[in-house]
DNA sequence: AGGGCTTAGTGCATTAATTCACTAAGTCAA
DNA sequence: TTGACTTAGTGAATTAATGCACTAAGCCCT
């Protein structure tokens, strides 16, 4: 293989390594020094074939017989995703889940501090929420580059969401957290995920629905996001 | 195809049907009659001869020609998602999030109200947030049974989740969406998604730094969840 | 030093998902 | 009524993802 190519990772061994990460963090914390990739799977409820393949996609860091270092393989994986730094975000959208997710510790405390809040509504321009000021959307551009900002984060409704994305992009935002229930049209060279929290509960009661039709018996596939974004 | 059995849709394609819902309703409320799937497809992103096979699994409800009926055809997907009624909702959790979640219009617009909230700590319990009271995890499975809830939401620290998990099964709980960072066990009957927001920017932070490091040069692949529940 | 044991890495078969490209079935205009 | 046109439905090819089962390496005990 040609060093200087970045390896291709499929999509859906991108999903899983947050995954991983998280576990081998929790590992850490129990000082746990080494692990094999059946316990690994064990702990992120998949095969540990899949494990060593996904793993085997940043390079050949397992000791045969032994199994891998936890810090050594935190750290690969980190690099990988690009988790050396952090990331500044935007929060768009200054509702109740936008600034939820900007008091969110989860965010922060995995390397992407939210720096900034904005909105397009007077009324809630100017508003202080957990030591952030929501900002006006229309400044959005020099905030992003005054506060180095990297990916954006909308929270607003639905309406508001396009051109939510068109300003992050005008901003020249180009990763893109979505939650409005939209499917948002962006230049291909953005990134954007999305997450529909209503979209969750309705697969949710899908198989509920089935369970009932069919008494339980129905099997469960396994869950698995795959990664990507467009 | 015997009658009675349920058809079986793969896992990639119920994750894509409430996209296409939530396309129809804009339709409908448009006043747009018909579409084609090409149609469809722009709207939704995806490619058109994914979306007809998709709506294929539902059965034989477009006209050659001509197209779908927007009404029909939303029927028929709600009806296969088990959308022909609402399901209750609890949440465990009154953090910042969970509270968010309680008032979050996206839920109850989409069928699925909020009827609970509960916590651990004593200091929440007894509180108010947006008419709903704060109950005690310990009380869930009362609650459960009287308030006739299908759905629980986890949205504890990542250390409680897995107790809320544990109570949410106990109660008779078997459609679970979980948004700490953890990979929950529950019994295979169970329906389990998670949506971990960090893992969310994660991937983003991937192709962030891969655009960095080729220059932008990197195509994106498309974003898709599958469905599929553990 | 050697043999048994453990476990990473991986080629290959299998399964799932996607997409192409064709067929069937309808509309509409003349 | 016929023929041109549109579009759903679907078999089949392709691509992606998964998981098995084997091989290669390293550790440890005697």
């Amino acid at each position: 293989m040609t060093q200087l190519q970045r390896r291709k990772i499929p999509d859906a061994a991108i999903a899983r390594l947050p995954v991983y990460l998280q576990i081998l963090n929790n590992l850490a914390a129990a000082n746990v020094l080494r692990f094999s990739s059946d316990e690994l799977a064990a702990l992120a409820g998949v095969n540990a074939a899949k494990v060593r393949k996904d793993l085997s996609y940043l390079g050949s860091y397992g000791t045969r017989g032994v199994g891998y270092e936890v810090t050594y393989l935190t750290h690969q994986i980190k690099r990988e995703l690009g988790l050396m730094r952090e990331w500044n975000v935007v929060v768009v959208g200054a509702g109740n889940l936008g600034c939820a997710l900007a008091k969110f510790d989860g965010f922060l405390s995995r390397g992407f501090p939210v720096i900034a809040i904005v909105d397009n509504d007077p009324k809630k321009i100017g508003r202080t929420t957990s030591s952030l000021t929501v900002g006006d959307v229309k400044d959005l551009k020099s905030i992003v580059r005054d506060e180095k900002i990297s990916i954006g984060v909308i929270t607003t409704s639905a309406a508001s969401s396009q051109a939510a994305a068109d300003a992050l992009v005008e901003a020249g935002i180009t990763s893109i957290l979505n939650f409005a229930p939209v499917v948002l049209s962006t230049p291909s060279s953005v990134s954007v995920r999305s997450v529909d929290l209503g979209v969750e509960l309705q697969i949710l009661s899908y198989f509920e629905q089935m369970r009932l039709e069919t008494g339980g018996k129905s099997e469960n596939a396994p869950q698995l996001n795959s990664a990507g974004a467009r």
